[in-house]
RNA sequence: GGCGCCAUGGUGUAACUGGUUAACACGCCGCCCUCUCAAGGCGGAGAGUUCGGGUUCGAUCCCCGAUGGCGCUGCCA
């Protein structure tokens, strides 16, 4: 790792040099997609520098938050493999730094108490006079607010914009300006002396020394708030970098009106965590033409060729079909080893509990897993592999089982697999295609319809490697049983 | 409404930051393979880079404007 190497100690954004970030989520609802994002490319960017990867959850809205959700944050972090190095720190708990921060920004003139009520700012913004905070309060003399104070009066406190503009230059957008006169006077302290987001966030990202925040491009707006603090506080500004938000397939923000939007859920639709983390750190962020012809990316991978710089300006749509196929694509590569205990996650929450030996469940797993879609097949359409009670599935049935013939033939057959001395893959075969040409009838006919007889699927690796992983007596058993398999009209 | 940001096929992204037949992946279509379905192989449709001006010998890339989308506009975060 290099030194810092920019004047006045400022971490520019790829800088090698041990950063401080954190994820800062609210517990008003469980990690969503965006969230996660916005944690897994902290997490990348701590990781690719060696650097410090902070969990800090804002609950200073007590109305909202709650310890369940601060319960759901984690497992979904966990779920995606992200891990914190400090924290979680809880901002409930630190109550007495925001109230510091604030008392030190009155005292140098750059807050001020103000008495305005809840309901008097409510109805002056109703009657459109003001849609912002008209500062009256700020005209108050300090003294004399600091007695209305001593006398009890319940105050906010807000900061002082000045004049004049202020501007950061952001890691992704570059160089960010706002007019001051479009900034209110924003509060700081509550009245019941509970902090802002706007004071928690600064107070807190000074207090933990972050270099570099990396957040939701929904905060640009806040940013200039929050710059004015840094230098009213006179702390060193860390670097922003404003990651573009995620979008429904309407383009519109994502919300639970498009579906899942908690990360949890697309653990409960069989989703595999890597393929997962692997479709969001393609979500509004690319390695470059370098890798321009690769979408696989392994955590290592990804961790290595992170960057702030190849993060888009513009919003992303949410694919889920891009999602199934890294779904896919993970679940085919995993190694059985890998998948099982994956697979007995899903099974234990589908109720399914499969009845073949460990040795077997790997064999089963290694023959289906390239045509799994989702760990949900594994306890729906795969049952047949792990149970020996399944259904038929009627489709199945009347597409390769409705030659009435078909029954007498698969019951003879199962004889002369009785019969063979052996049974392997390739014997099993043989066996059938003499059958078959013995009775003058199509290979194909026999073997669809021995597939639907064995699995109650249409769909199924090949029928061969179904039998071997099955094995004889099984594969006996469900021929001679055909006759019981309900027809369909 | 005000302010800010963004704009490459349906989707995610590339394009040595002015010179390419605008590339890759997902999705879609077709063919091959074949015992089904996937996978795989091969091929195809789909953007002339939102639109309009400018700068330039030359603009996806720079400038201006328009349009559209998104964000913020709370004693929410």
């Amino acid at each position: 790792m290099g030194e810092d190497r920019e004047e006045g100690g400022r971490l520019m954004p790829d800088t090698p040099s041990f950063p401080r970030v954190r994820f800062a989520p609210s517990p008003t609802g469980y990690l969503h997609v965006g969230g996660a994002r916005t944690a897994l490319f902290n997490w990348l960017f701590a990781r690719h520098f060696g650097g410090t990867f902070i969990l800090r959850i804002e609950d200073t809205d007590f109305e909202r938050s709650s310890e369940a959700m601060v319960e759901g944050i984690l497992e979904g972090m966990r779920w995606i493999g992200l891990d914190w190095d400090e924290g979680p720190f809880f901002q409930s708990q630190r109550l007495p730094l925001y109230q510091a921060t604030a008392q030190k920004l009155i005292d140098s003139g750059y807050a001020y108490y103000c008495f305005c009520t809840k309901d008097e700012l409510e109805a002056r913004r109703a009657q459109g006079t003001a849609a912002m905070y008209d500062r009256r309060c700020r005209a108050l003399d300090p003294p004399e607010s600091k007695q209305r104070r001593l006398d009890g009066q319940a105050a906010a406190v807000r900061f002082a914009v000045p004049d004049g503009s202020t501007s950061w230059n952001d890691a992704v957008f570059g160089r960010v300006e706002f007019a001051n006169a479009e900034l209110e006077d924003f509060v700081l302290l509550r009245s019941d002396g509970i902090p802002t987001y706007h004071l928690s966030v600064v107070a807190d990202d000074i207090q933990m020394r972050l270099t570099h925040i990396i957040r939701g491009a929904d905060h640009i707006s806040n940013t200039p708030k929050q710059v004015l603090q840094y230098r009213a506080l006179q702390a060193e500004l860390p670097v922003f970098a404003h990651v573009p938000l995620i979008l429904g397939p309407d383009k519109t923000r994502l919300s639970k009106r498009h579906g899942a939007t908690s990360v949890i859920a697309y653990k409960d639709m069989g989703i595999v965590p890597e393929a997962f983390r692997n479709f969001l750190a393609l979500l509004g962020w690319s390695p470059g033409s370098a890798h321009r012809d690769r979408e696989i990316f392994s955590s290592g991978d990804l961790i290595q060729l992170f960057t702030l710089d190849g993060i888009s300006k513009s919003n992303a749509v949410f694919d889920n079909d891009k999602l199934a196929w890294f779904n896919t694509e993970y679940i085919r590569a995993y190694a059985s080893e890998k998948l099982l205990p994956l697979i007995e996650t899903e099974w234990k929450a589908a109720q399914f509990t499969p009845t073949r030996s460990r040795e077997e469940l790997l064999a089963a797993i290694d023959l289906l897993k390239p045509r799994a879609r989702s760990l949900k097949d594994f306890a729906t359409l795969f049952r047949a592999y792990f149970r020996d009670d399944f259904e038929y599935d009627p489709a199945a049935v009347t597409k390769f089982l409705a030659d009435p013939e078909l029954p007498a033939w698969l019951q003879e057959l199962a004889t002369r697999y009785a019969a063979a001395p052996e049974f392997t893959e390739a014997s099993a075969e043989e066996i059938l295609r003499v059958f078959a040409a013995e009775k003058n009838i199509k290979a194909g006919a026999l073997i669809n319809g021995s597939r639907v007889a064995l699995t109650g699927q249409a769909v199924a690796p090949s029928l061969f490697a179904v039998m071997a992983a099955l094995g004889k007596d099984r594969v006996i058993e469900r021929l001679s049983a055909v006759a019981k398999v309900p027809a369909t009209g």
